[in-house]
DNA sequence: TTACTTACTTGCAAAATGCAACTAAATTTT
DNA sequence: AAAATTTAGTTGCATTTTGCAAGTAAGTAA
């Protein structure tokens, strides 16, 4: 996972990006973010896996490094920041996207909303669009909400 | 990444699914086993990454308890053993090619071959097919090779 | 002013990783 | 047949990462 200095194991573009997002984590938060439209410290913690206090502080420290989410301090409230996706976060949707088919036809226990993932499964080009047009109405809502 | 008993974290599709392939090696032994026709313990370690002997040896171990590998020995050489995909272990193919874009398009020292870069982004799903069906080939080759 | 919420950090035990050395079985060389 | 080599691991050990509980500092609410 994410290191200060990464040190590069080779020029290999799979190799790369698992320095990026090779975890049990990371990619877990990218879920919350592109499909639970969550954006606080603390919703994250809630999500139902339990990531740490820590992982999750580390996690979003080495995501920020990396380009892929950004943080804003709450409109209204101090004590909150609010997180992000970056444009180069939101390209990891088609990844997401293959993620959470592969795991819902090869897993047993998997459960998704059938609706999504039949549209996932439909058009999986159309289905990362018509997300991402959708993350944009949620981050435009959830500031007008919270201010 | 993968543990004797999981203890399953949700029912979430991406958490099962990176509880299988969430680390930082394991979808690199996927990259050799799909895209560099490499099928032997000593190949894998050979790989410019540098994987270390005892995390391959676990790998290889958990990734044959969850279906995706499997080992048959080498049919000339009793000192060896060759690794090939199941069909379970050929469905990440699609994940393969959308993580191997994503490191190519996000990662700037990332290097792949062009021609295959574009074959992949111009049709994913054909690509697929495809490497599958070369695959196939390359299996009864590196038998008949090795007889 | 006191209590509470939020976003962390710290301490510590357990697990995973990385490296080097070792081993056992099969094969090749002499 | 004995010795050396190759192969696929295992073991030991230091370092790093993870996971859990507790603590903290800043801002907010009562």
């Amino acid at each position: 996972m994410p290191t200060e200095t990464r040190p590069c194991r080779s020029e290999c573009p799979i190799a790369n990006a698992l320095d990026i997002v090779g975890d049990r984590w990371t990619l877990v938060l990218m879920r919350d973010l592109m499909f639970r439209n969550l954006h606080e410290y603390k919703e994250f913690l809630e999500s139902p896996e339990g990531i740490a206090t820590n992982i999750l502080s580390a996690r979003l420290k080495s995501l920020t490094e990396d380009g892929i989410i950004k943080s804003i301090p709450h409109p209204t409230n101090g004590t909150k920041k609010l997180y992000y996706l970056t444009e180069k976060g939101k390209t990891l949707m088609p990844l997401l996207i293959e993620i959470t088919l592969w795991g819902t036809e090869q897993i047993p226990n998997s459960a998704a909303p059938p609706e999504v993932i039949s549209a996932m499964r439909t058009n999986r080009e159309l289905f990362s669009q018509q997300m991402l047009e959708i993350l944009n109405l949620w981050e435009e809502e959830y500031l007008r909400a919270t201010l």
